[in-house]
DNA sequence: AATGAATGAGGATTCATTCAT
DNA sequence: GATGAATGAATCCTCATTCAT
């Protein structure tokens, strides 16, 4: 459960394996985005990628493995972009800078994200449990930094709190990628996240 | 598209449709929970219900009209049950107290609501019109208790920050459902409920 | 082990369920002999049957199924068209004539009897368990007559050699199923069944 | 149709194309043992066999012509063998040994005579016939040993009678590798050799 | 000679939907 | 109105074979 779920393969090349499945994971977004992952099918997928349904499934063993890379790649792409900014000060305007930095992210993103919410739950048992994980992790980072702050002594919550506020933030910016359709006719990405953190922050009170 | 989607029978006995509907919407809602819309089939959705194949389709057209009528089934309670609760105040305790009774109905239909936010995208286009407008009309919902404690002068934000700040918390209260698997290990629903009180309205700044 | 291998069924009449398999098994044999279990394809079967492929799914769950049908129907119809005949003097005529008419049944099916044995190595672990089981009660009623023989003085051998001669009679009656390629060439079944008869119960030595 | 069917081949070297095969032949015994010819696949065999997909179309053409040097190396093996004994006094006691010599030939092979009998009617029309001529050949052994035995005066048969005690007692051989299953639970090999020989040579009557 | 990635025709199975009873 | 047998398009996946390296 804790290790990452290994997607077998026939072939033995790991550059090829990389490049393959790069192509195969961009084409299955694609598609996901527009039919879902049931609607969407094999041949399809590897279509879209540029090979032929043979090959395919050299890289995988069944569909779901497919699902499971597109996921486990987003995650991926997501931490390490988080990575890349990581503030180390415990003041408020890292928690800003933090928030700012993930909602962006998500607006780059916000196809992959619907899709991965989406479909997940297609996923093997066990390949979702390793996605779970990742969810918390992701939770996890926006917590350390909480709990950074409540040591600087800028906010004053519990730990219980503390991690509330960690997966409230995480899904307030995954609101942008799911009610797109109906917030981007009232604000742009900026606006949208200097409102959230107003309120996230500050509270809606005068 | 403004319209309710209409789903044809060939029964003509309203009371009939009505009771077999009900049956149908409560045996998908328990089938769509655990396998999801796409790996449920319709000879299971008959069976659960209590009747066969082909007096299922008497009362349906497609496989999709069945997710229709559960997401349909599903904003009427919902509706109905926050309609029981309508503060005209503009107190800000009004609207923590809608802010509660929204969030405790969630705890009861948790089920429900994930099998709809799910499932909801496969709904053919005008069904899923019908459908998001009925989102946005929960959203209409706290935006006016909203513009309520704005106009009583307990609030002070603009229209645009009171539509955001009603999609935030109806938002929220969804995080409940989607998010038991993990927040239910750390809070009750109503130490839950609390706290998002607290930090939405308040803010998490001390 | 011992019970009958069942095999499922979407269709729940009775009457329906034994008319479609007889005309299923039909089809069956006459293509396992042609192209062999693994060379007919399910669509070809269910043609030939007379029906759809759907249909064909009705009444089965895998296409080792129909194989497993196919040989038990077969078995059924050898024990009972061997049960019609049934010695119980204890004199070596009738053993001969229990001989003669096995070997009559199997001139009958020798296409059953050549695709059962070629094809039962492809069934499913329990399903080839059974049908062992059942080669052996065509052994056993050979063997309950020779010892019927030797109760009566008519042979004298042990209850070992009586098993071990059980076996060879029955395997004498398939060789004229499985190489009549050759020795139909050279002697009719009549012949045949004389000859061996000879051999078998009076030995070569002149 | 007489001639040795030819496997032909892409590499020149003769000794390299016989230790190529008989690492082939071995690893797809092996392999058909277990799963028959139609479930084993072509990788399967290569890699059983030490080398390479690529490689293994080398020095074959189809896949079929795997199973045909399967059975013509078995066939060539088992000929080898009983040629090392051909008794040539026409007497019974010759009989009996080569019997005997073919009985325990059979016991060491049996996975392959199994194989074989099962396998190989998936040949290609002309690699069948071979095989069937080679399978005539073994019978004619034991025919001219019985011709040799009934100029001797030791038998008194026919011509026809010959060929179908040939045939008889060919099968009885292959017969304990069909049965082993029953049978061994009961005889050794060397029992159930002179068992056989009883019955076959001198009847089962008292 | 050896390798192994690529191919795609082919096959088993599912399941929404229909319609005769 | 209710039933359930029949249908066949659709889909996942396999595997023999090829060919560039």
């Amino acid at each position: 459960m804790d290790k990452k779920h290994e997607v077998l393969t026939t072939v033995k090349d790991e550059n090829l394996i990389e490049k393959r499945r790069q192509q195969m994971i961009q084409a299955a977004v694609s598609l996901f985005k527009v039919k879902g992952f049931h609607r969407a099918t094999t041949r399809e997928i590897a279509k879209e990628a540029g090979f032929s349904i043979g090959t395919l499934y050299e890289y995988i063993r069944t569909k779901e493995d497919v699902l499971y890379l597109v996921c486990d790649s987003i995650y991926n792409e997501v931490h390490t972009k988080l990575s890349e900014f990581t503030p180390e000060n415990g003041t408020l305007e890292d928690l800003e800078n933090a928030v700012r930095h993930y909602y962006s992210v998500i607006d780059d993103m916000s196809d992959e994200f619907v899709v991965m919410y989406q479909e997940s739950k297609s996923l093997p048992k066990n390949a979702l449990e390793y996605v779970l994980k990742k969810e918390l992790e992701m939770v996890e980072i926006f917590q350390k930094i909480l709990v950074g702050c409540i040591q600087a002594g800028e906010l004053e919550l519990t730990e219980a709190q503390a991690k509330l506020y960690a997966h409230t933030l995480v899904v307030q910016g995954q609101m942008w990628a799911f009610r797109r359709w109906a917030l981007s006719k009232e604000y742009s990405i900026e606006q949208f996240t200097e409102l959230q953190i107003q309120v996230l922050l500050y509270g809606m009170k005068k």
